[in-house]
RNA sequence: GCGGCAGUGGCGGAAUUGGCAGACGCGCUAGAUUCAGGUUCUAGUCCUGAUCUACAGGGUGGGGGUUCAAGUCCCUUCUGCCGCACCA
């Protein structure tokens, strides 16, 4: 062996060799368990980043450890590829986006490369290959035929910065969620799944999921926002025009004083119109609309609203209840409109007792008297109602369904489950995206492209302009097409699908990459599926999680796979920081990747970030750090070396240890196994498995310094190194596998059996008790291991140093952890 | 405001079931090797005090409690991060 660890040479070698040889090749295999392990796909920007060395790291060892353990395991990788950086490419350098994208692809598959990761590359995919994308248009068109792709004219969130349509998901507190800028409301026809037909499902099969983390099934549980109430349709005075309202609190509804709508609901303009309040009321309106959402939601903004002269019939009690408008209401929850009862509903108090509405108590606590003139706060809590017709004395809880079963027998209202969630809408103004598969005919209107025809290919050399619009609309040999029913001349769509659409099915494609005849073989489906183990970052808890779970539930439904749901176990990692913030180009504290393999390798680059904090958490970027690590794999290979002759030479003797030194060295190495395999296997916890291996490779040298060489048991030092470099081979797989051959395997390392712990080895002929009194450690003892609780009494209470300090004490009790530590209480002598 | 997570040496972090707080690594100090530096090796490194070899006291954001024993459990409070946010 080389005496030095020359990464640059050895790293490359291996690279080349695993793939000469499609170390990581997989097929179904019904002899051995199968396991399934998912990295979230990156989109490709150009260049790795810190980010994606972390989950990769993080995947291939969970990867290359269940391989070992004698798992059938699928470790694909691919390209999420689409989207509008592309297209930005396009515009300020003259790139076509095609070009741009597959030329980042290949340089981010080099640096994959380089990193050593064991990806079955004969899976590859790429989200922008028509191979791909025909199959994404597709399922697009099985959504169509299932009734969950529609299109509807709707006020989509638009932002003029981008020039085009976002999901209301991709709005973040008002603001386009990629420029930060103000979103306006603007009117499209525009394709929608109806992701909401499964919000029920969505959020109760997330009980299915103990594998996921909790916080990340609360989010999605707050996204999905389930309530219970009540559909209550109130009557327009002097007309036959009904207001739905939704409510949570059906029992409160005879305390409802006035009704507010939104700004933008369709009976505003009517109510007004003729009335003195026409113009305050259109003024109102056309601020609201002015308004993005940001100022709208604000919660430091005042709820405000003007009255629009017209009036509501309560349908239980025939109260007359005057009509607002308001900007805390909101068109896309709901209907629109909302009851108000000010008396117990803090928020509508507050409107209540600005514009000087009447406050109505129909909910009393026991033994207090409300008095809606003067009380300072809505009651929110429990209590009998009152003022409410037959239901005066009902305990409010039981009043819920006793008035929404009352409304339902004067059809007036019915239960009803609200969600939050709203439809998924995918069309993009793009073109760097799946067109959408559907063409426009005068004569028959909306027709799906057939089956047949798919993938509607994206045109090359297309144009693109500063507008609204999918450059796809300049492209006349696109857009021009003819009817599939008719034969007449007809308009394709030029939209084109949100990436996210893309993303939601790529875990299937991955078991059949190659098929022409299908998205995915079932067979394969059914072998594979699911997806054993999920690592991205949280920053995709809800949008990617929640939509590749809407789809897989979808294709469960019309028979495309057998599972309903994608993701058994998902893990979550933090992000890398460097210097307490996220690294980005704007502060300058980027680290590259590239550069640290160059300069240390990348078994170094994978073990410190492996090592430098668990998984979940943030992990702090420090160059120093990397030295570190990089000093252990130098470590580790002078060991290996300085014995690699000898142990090879040695093989054939026995190695049964006899020394202490020997007996304790063993012990370590089974100590280190079980600790390895278990923060491995149970915890992810990735920094304490390598810090147990620094421990035994310490061990290892504290084994050399103590011993003469000659006395040295060197069969049991090769077993010791052996074992070693197997715990590492997930961890740091080039410098394993180099070490490995130095120590005369033959096959690769990755084709060893994970190491197994001999419990026997475990157990200490001796152990250290510590020896306490009243809690305080005063003492340590050697004795045997398993020593009865008795004997151990009676020899601590011996102990000079513990009788002296109990003189003139009295032992009240003493509690003995078994081969741990004795806890003498002691009171002074009465 | 609601929900979630976290707070431990100079730093990253460990302590998995309530049982020696600070594993492992970084940094730092001293010494050896080399001797130009680096590398490598050895010893030390939570704080305070001392008769500075294993002696005492204190210590996990703050306060209180349960327990023989608390970083860990309970109550309370402060701080930071993330998510959602007028949801009727």
């Amino acid at each position: 062996m080389e005496a030095r660890y020359n990464f640059k040479e050895i790293e490359p070698k291996w690279q080349r060799r695993w793939e000469a040889s499609d170390l990581y090749r997989v097929t179904e295999d019904d002899t051995k368990p199968k396991f399934y392990c998912l990295e979230m796909f990156p989109y490709p920007s150009g260049n790795l980043h810190m980010g994606h060395v972390r989950n990769y790291s993080i995947g291939d060892v969970v990867a290359r450890f269940k391989r070992m353990c004698g798992y059938n395991v699928l470790h694909p990788m691919g390209w999420d590829a689409f989207g509008l950086p592309a297209e930005n490419a396009a515009i300020h350098r003259g790139i076509p986006p095609a070009e741009w994208t597959w030329s980042n692809i290949a340089n981010m598959r080099r640096q994959l490369h380089a990193m050593g990761i064991s990806y079955d590359w004969d899976r590859e995919v790429a989200t922008c290959h028509p191979n791909y994308y025909r199959w994404t248009q597709w399922l697009f068109l099985q959504m169509y035929k299932h009734g969950l792709a529609y299109r509807k004219q709707a006020a989509v969130n638009w932002c003029p910065s981008c020039a085009t349509v976002l999901a209301n998901e991709q709005v973040v507190d008002g603001a386009c969620e990629r420029c930060h800028t103000p979103v306006m409301r603007k009117d499209l026809e525009q394709w929608f799944f109806r992701i909401t037909d499964y919000a029920d499902r969505l959020l109760a099969d997330l009980k299915k999921l103990p594998g996921w983390p909790d916080k990340v099934k609360i989010m999605q549980e707050n996204w999905i926002g389930r309530s219970t109430g009540a559909r209550v349709v109130f009557r327009l005075e002097g007309s036959d025009a009904e207001i739905p309202v939704f409510t949570t609190r059906p029992d409160t509804l005879y305390g409802v004083t006035y009704m507010v709508l939104a700004p933008e609901h369709p009976l505003v303009e009517k109510l007004a119109a003729g009335t003195p309040h026409e113009k305050t009321v259109a003024e109102f309106v056309r601020a609201a609309r002015y308004l993005s959402n940001l100022d709208r939601t604000a919660t430091e903004k005042e709820k405000e609203g003007v009255f629009t002269g017209a009036y509501a019939i309560n349908p239980v009690n025939n109260e007359r209840v005057p009509i607002w408008i308001a900007n805390y209401v909101l068109m896309e929850y709901g209907t629109g409109a909302v009851m108000g009862v000010p008396a117990h509903d803090q928020r509508d108090f507050e409107f209540a007792r600005k514009y000087d509405l009447p406050v109505k108590v129909v909910i009393q606590p026991a033994g207090q008297e409300l008095d809606g003139a003067t009380m300072p706060t809505a009651y929110v809590e429990d209590g009998l109602m009152v003022n409410s017709g037959p239901f005066n004395g009902t305990p409010n809880r039981e009043g819920i369904s006793k008035v929404t079963e009352y409304l339902e027998r004067m059809g007036k209202g019915k239960a009803l489950v609200n969600y939050r969630l709203r439809d998924w809408l995918i069309s993009r103004q793009r073109y760097w995206g799946a067109p959408i598969p559907m063409i426009y005919c005068d004569h028959c209107g909306i027709v799906p492209v057939p089956e047949e025809d798919l993938p509607v290919v994206l045109p090359e050399g297309v144009e693109f302009r500063p507008t609204g619009e999918s450059p796809l609309t300049y492209c006349p040999e696109f857009v021009h097409t003819t009817c599939p029913r008719c034969g007449g001349p007809a308009r394709r769509e030029t939209d084109t699908m949100d990436t996210f659409v893309c993303s939601s099915w790529y875990f299937l494609r991955y078991t059949s990459p190659h098929s022409q005849e299908q998205a995915f073989a079932r067979d394969k489906v059914d072998y594979w599926m699911n997806v054993d183990q999920y690592i991205g970052g949280v920053e995709h808890a809800i949008l990617h999680l929640m939509y590749a779970r809407f789809f897989t539930k979808a294709l469960h439904d019309f028979g495309l796979v057998g599972v309903e749901e994608p993701f058994q176990n998902l893990l979550t990692q933090g992000m890398v920081l460097k210097e307490g913030s996220k690294m980005s180009k704007s502060k300058g504290n980027i680290v590259s990747p590239e550069e640290i393999i160059d300069r240390y390798g990348a078994d170094t680059a994978r073990l410190f970030i492996l090592f430098a904090a668990p998984p979940e958490r943030d992990l702090e970027w420090s160059d120093q750090g990397v030295e570190g690590c990089y000093r252990f794999l130098n470590r580790v290979w002078r060991l290996v070396a300085a014995y690699a002759d000898d142990v090879r030479r040695a093989d054939a003797l026995p190695m049964a240890p006899t020394k202490p030194a020997d007996e304790e060295l063993w012990r370590l190495l089974h100590v280190t196994i079980k600790k390895v395999t278990e923060d491995i296997e149970t915890r992810f916890n990735f920094n304490t498995a390598i810090s147990a291996i620094m421990e035994l490779v310490n061990g290892c040298y504290r084994y050399q310094d103590g011993i003469s060489a000659n006395e040295q048991n060197l069969p049991l030092m090769g077993e010791v190194l052996r074992k070693l470099v197997t715990l590492l081979a997930p961890f740091a797989p080039h410098i394993a596998e180099e070490l490995w051959q130095g120590l005369g395997g033959r096959a690769s390392v990755h084709l060893e059996r994970w190491p197994v712990y001999d419990p026997e080895a475990l157990v200490a002929r001796e152990v250290t008790l510590v020896v306490q009194i009243n809690g305080k450690v005063r003492d340590r003892v050697q004795v045997p291991a398993g020593l009865p609780d008795q004997e151990v009494e009676s020899l601590v209470l011996k102990r000079d140093k513990v009788a002296s300090m109990l003189a003139g004490q009295q032992v009240v009790k003493v509690i003995v952890v078994p081969d741990k530590l004795v806890n003498v209480v002691a009171r002074r002598a009465s």
